[in-house]
DNA sequence: ATTTTTCGTTGACCAAAGTCAATGGTTTTT
DNA sequence: AAAAACCATTGACTTTGGTCAACGAAAAAT
């Protein structure tokens, strides 16, 4: 356990073995199903979840019942909602695990703890953050400057496991698109 | 000098006058024209600007020439292209000046020994990042989820000051629309 | 093994947003 | 004060993407 969790960890920052002693001892594991829900609307988001093998989704719901992905968490990536968990309101998306999963999860409290006992720590969250913005950031632009299917290839490019392991409607709801669209989207970059 | 970076940095952490003191140390101010650029495509970003007073925006240029505005800064905020700056890559957008501006600079060397001998700025660093991060995400779901009439009303709630002081068509670019657009959506929103 | 559900694709049609062009009002420059 | 540049709006038209409905294939549940 925690391999994975330490192995991206002393990628951004390296640690004692007496730092890692102390960031495991504040850890715990946790298994979750496929379509098991790890964070409902209206609750508040407590932890952050690393990923340690599955892959979960973030998504909110428009009244209408349609879900819009805002991201996705393959190994090796984190997930939470972090306006709730720093905020302390309640959420208004939902996480799920869309394989059989297992996660590192830090609480606020071990977090906040963590922060003041191990500077390494502190700045091993600046680093993961610092990162999700840049490519949030990258997002966005896109978003606002490229055609879809630009974007489209780029997603394929830029997680091509991903792109394996979900089926296209997630895809389509991660890029704002209809599952409709997305198809014909593929059949233009497949015939030319 | 350093009032509104200081109001905004103690609202965040509370700072000892010795921090303060030292911070202070590793900081400068920059006055910078309407127009001028801080920033352009290709150079490294080697800081990260805290905005005393005035306002600045980082935009993308397409091949065509079209803007794409990625951020406004007015006063209390801060503008840099982060995956530059943490990178050292040659940046592939554009930073200038809305407005006549006043600001306080970090050099990323600055920000390396500040983050080291301060935890409490890195400490600051870090809730900075993460609000940027919170608001980044809200903003692509609102594009994936909302109307562009209720973005559009957002974006007027919750920057009041940029849409007085900023033209439509900067609005509208920063939304990913054209100008046409975005005042068809004025005149809907007017005469309803 | 068979029934359901989920998925991706396609067609027909519709609505939303972009493009191009023109206009008039501001603001800036000179 | 006049000229130039910039800006917001509007109309006509085109393009793009969404919606609805249907179909068949694959996967999951029973």
């Amino acid at each position: 356990m925690y391999e994975v969790y330490f192995h991206h960890f002393t990628q951004k920052v390296p640690l004692t073995e007496a730092e890692k002693d102390l960031i495991k001892s504040y850890l715990s594991v946790k298994k979750i199903r496929k379509r098991q829900y790890l964070l409902q609307e209206g609750d508040v988001c407590k932890s952050i979840a690393f990923v340690e093998k599955g892959m979960l989704r973030s998504y909110t719901l428009k009244d209408s019942g349609t879900e819009h992905i805002v991201q996705f968490a393959p190994e090796g990536w984190f997930i939470s909602d972090l306006g709730s968990f720093l905020s302390g309101e309640p959420s208004n998306c939902h996480i799920d695990a869309i394989e059989d999963s297992e996660l590192v999860m830090v609480t606020r409290a071990a977090s906040d703890e963590l922060s003041l006992k191990c500077p390494a720590y502190e700045r091993y969250l600046l680093k993961l953050i610092s990162a999700a913005y840049v490519s949030l950031q990258q997002r966005v632009n896109a978003i606002n400057s490229h055609s879809i299917e630009d974007r489209y290839q780029d997603f394929l490019q830029k997680y091509p496991d991903i792109a394996l392991r979900v089926p296209q409607h997630m895809i389509a709801s991660y890029m704002g698109l209809s599952p409709e669209t997305l198809s014909r989207v593929r059949r233009r970059i497949a015939g030319n």
